[in-house]
DNA sequence: CATCTAAACGAACAGATGTTCTATGATATG
DNA sequence: CATATCATAGAACATCTGTTCGTTTAGATG
């Protein structure tokens, strides 16, 4: 991850701010009066060095003459695919440095209504055919938020630790148990001990690319 | 529809285009030179009815103060819900007017990597449980493209006329039959009559969201 | 035809804009 | 400590930029 200074990550930040809510990008005396910079040529430094690092282009010697290089500028979100879902395989939690976007090996863009303004997400892609009674197919991505706890009915991706067995179901505290509802809702519950079961992230949503 | 006039409409897509490529919007004598208008007026008067159909937003005495309103400005595209899919129901197919999308009572925003660069989409909600067999759940939006033909294996929107019911399938073309393969590859075929079967649109893509 | 409105043209202006340069201050290193 | 590099400041400049105004042209209407 390239690393930029404080007063960088703030100059950034101001451009996707004033980005996001103007539509166009800042002037360097937007940026110099908006980051409490005296002088023009602090600005046309420090700018040189965020496109020296990757985060923006710039055009030289035009107005406003600068690019955002992050899709959240235009009101999408980057998602780290950081594995897949099998049935008998351990469920891929994301590290701390998930959201690492350069760093990442993959990701997808998605709209923000997807997911819902969250910033935490991130992605699964399914392998086998062990989720169809989740209605998810091989190939398919879920998205996914990091929580250990659910409410009632919704979907997690959910491990069974004696059966070493990951599973995406609706789930539903019951008194002494935890009942595991297929979206598939013409197929049966399975019932689980509390102790046995670990809900290791949300399913927010599921995307499914045909062709 | 706001009615704008050709050059409105060139001046338009210029915009557009500079924006994609350039991440930031044209000068006002950038619009000019690039549209072949003689006048830095008239540019400033297209634009002032461009602002006021909506196309796009001005701020005043600002270099390069332009918004684009679209989201085709931002890397996404903006899919006109146009109906319901059940099993029951006549598939509904896009009108001419369609893509209109300021008239559209409902849109989505999809990526483009979801589109695949194409400019035809529609958008249908799957009501009701009559898709499960296609691993599609109600509420689910599909993404389709309209088309009456499709390759072997491809899913397509199917209209079975005399059973007057809708399905979505894989499609294959076998001698003297259609084989209508479920996604859900734990279940049977069914066969069809050519003459029974209309095709309404290709499945491009499924969004299922949960929460 | 005359009249009105919309659209286009051209020139000029004030100020916004990015760049450049020199000097100073801060930090890191041997 | 001295030296080198990085970061900041300030001033000045050329030109880009949007706006304004008056005029002309085009199109529609009675």
């Amino acid at each position: 991850m390239p690393k930029i200074s404080e007063r960088q990550r703030r100059i950034l930040e101001f451009i996707q701010g004033f980005f996001e809510e103007r539509g166009y990008p800042p002037s360097i005396r937007d940026i110099q009066h908006g980051c409490s910079i005296s002088s023009t040529s602090v600005v046309d430094y420090n700018l040189d060095i965020l496109e020296r690092e990757g985060y923006i282009r710039r055009d030289r010697e035009v107005s406003r003459g600068l690019e955002l290089k992050s899709l959240a500028a235009r009101g999408q979100m980057e998602v780290p695919v950081i594995g897949h879902i099998a049935a008998g395989e351990p469920i891929p939690v994301p590290l701390a440095d998930a959201w690492d976007i350069a760093a990442s090996a993959e990701t997808i863009a998605v709209p923000r209504d997807l997911t819902r303004g969250r910033q935490e997400v991130y992605a699964l892609k399914v392998k086998g055919l062990s989720m169809i009674d989740a209605l998810i197919d091989d190939g398919d991505i879920v998205l996914m938020q990091p929580t250990s706890m659910v409410e009632n009915g919704e979907m997690a991706a959910v491990w069974l630790k004696s059966e070493k067995e990951a599973t995406l179901k609706r789930v539903y505290a019951e008194p002494g148990r935890i009942r595991l509802q297929p979206a598939n809702s013409l197929m049966q519950p399975i019932y689980a001990d509390p102790a046995n079961v670990e809900i290791q992230g949300k399913v927010i949503a599921v995307v499914r690319q045909l062709g």
